[in-house]
Parts: structure tokens; C-alpha cells; sequence
DNA sequence: CACAATTAAATTGCGAACAATCTATTTGTA
DNA sequence: TACAAATAGATTGTTCGCAATTTAATTGTG
């Protein structure tokens, strides 16, 4: 996915688990690590140094909670909610790239989730 | 795959990438770098380190082609071969953790691989 | 309250994927 | 034959995924 997203994605100078984190952040524009973590099955050794990153790039910015100070909540930048717009069109055009018919399209998605949670939970 | 496939790898001492080399190798005891990336949708600069490791751990050797010396031929060693025997199961109680129906897990191969030969010819 | 257990992130270290580039060999062509 | 083009791997540098461990804060229990 990150080699076939690249050149969708390289006018935005983000990588495709980066995309992963603001397609979370535009829908909750505020999330402690840990949620993020587990909306997509990462822990904190990858998405720690890739905050940081994505921080760098003044995409996100990183606080630690005033109530409970183990939380680093990651919250979207002004430059990041832009990006959303010129995101916008990425998944049709990667879609038409699979060459994969809808209804192929949903049973990926479909099994490969099934199989995750069922690995992920057990 | 590579974390789900550890618990199922760990008492062979490889990982999920090397386990998909050694597949094609008990297929075909002898093959070029060239080859083997083209199976395995893989490069150089990946398989160059990992075909190294797995020297290292006695699995492989790698042979410059006294023909075209521009090639690296991989040939399995006799631990490699031994090891086989021990993988068979492998690949059975891998379907049996996604808990996948056989349907689904035909449709999943079918489709990642029309997707997968799409996104690489194009 | 004291202090052990739990929790959230960060850190360290390794294997892997890949872009870009480099080196050495072979092939094709003037 | 000389030399450019093509080919196969190797190398360098960046990002990612994760196991294992560490650090700091919070919670639970005697």
C-alpha cells in the first residue's frame, strides 16, 4: 500500500501510514496516542517517532493532557485540516488503479478486517 | 503477517519475509536474486540484507553465476531443505487463527493477487 | 497514607520495504 | 573492436512495524 499510495500522495509530502493518522484526525480532530493506536493497529514504538514527523511537517501537534499527564493527545493543525481538501480525491484514484470491481472491493475489505480483529482479539 | 506469523515461525528462528523465500526455494533449490524478487514483488535492497541473514543462520548460500557474473544464484543448504519438514504445519494453522471459511480465503488470495499483478504492470 | 500494580508513552534495537544511486558485467551496435 | 546501453546486485538513507524494556503518572488496596 505505501509504494502504490506514494505517487498519490507525494504532492502532500506524506506517506501512506501518515495519510492512515489524518484520515483519523479529520474525522476527531483530537486523539491520546493510545485511541489512535488501536483505531489502526499500531502501538506507540511506530507511532511515537512518526508523530514526531508529521509534527516536523506542521501537519499535527502534540500535547500532553493537563488532567492525566501519561496522555499525549495528537490534535490536527491549521495546515493539516487544509490537507484534508487536497486529499480529497486519493481514494477514488487509487481505487480506479486496483482495477478491482466494487463488489471486490468490499469483500477485501470485509475479509481482511475479519481476519484482523480475529487475529488481533485471540 | 510478519507479527501474526512469529508465534507460528519463532521455534525456526525466521520471519515471515524469509519464510516466503524459503517457499519458493523448496520449489526450486537454485535461483537468481532477479527471480526470486519477481515471485515475491521484492528488490535488491531488500532481499540483498535478508538473503545475508539468512546465510548467516545457514539457510542459504548465495553463488555468483560463473556464466554471468552479474547474477547471484540462492541455493538452499541441507538445513534448509531439513527445515521444510518441520514448516509443514504451518500453513494450516495459520488459516485456522484467521478463522476464515475456505471461500473467503480463496477470495482473498483472488483478489489481493489481480490487485497486487494490477498495481504492477500498470 | 504508603506502596504495589497498572497504564501511557517513550526508547532501544532489529528486520524489512523501497527510492535513489553506484558498481561491475554483459550485450548490442556503429 | 570500441563504446554506449542495458542488466544484476549492492549500497545508502529514510520510514515503518514491532518486541522488549524503561520512565513517569495514576489508580487501587492494605
Amino acid at each position: 500500500m505505501t509504494k502504490h499510495y506514494r505517487p498519490l500522495l507525494e504532492e502532500l509530502n506524506i506517506t501512506y501510514p501518515q495519510y492512515l493518522v489524518l484520515l483519523v484526525l479529520w474525522e476527531k480532530d483530537r486523539i491520546s496516542v493510545k485511541a489512535l493506536g488501536k483505531r489502526l493497529f499500531l502501538d506507540s514504538g511506530t507511532l511515537t517517532p512518526m508523530l514526531k514527523r508529521m509534527e516536523e511537517h506542521g501537519l499535527v501537534k502534540r500535547e500532553r493532557s493537563k488532567e492525566d499527564e501519561r496522555i499525549v493527545e495528537v490534535v490536527l493543525t491549521e495546515q493539516g485540516k487544509q490537507t484534508e481538501k487536497q486529499a480529497e480525491q486519493i481514494p477514488l484514484k487509487f481505487i480506479e488503479q486496483t482495477n478491482l470491481d466494487v463488489e471486490e472491493a468490499i469483500q477485501l475489505k470485509r475479509i481482511l478486517n475479519k481476519m484482523l480483529v480475529q487475529l488481533d482479539t485471540e
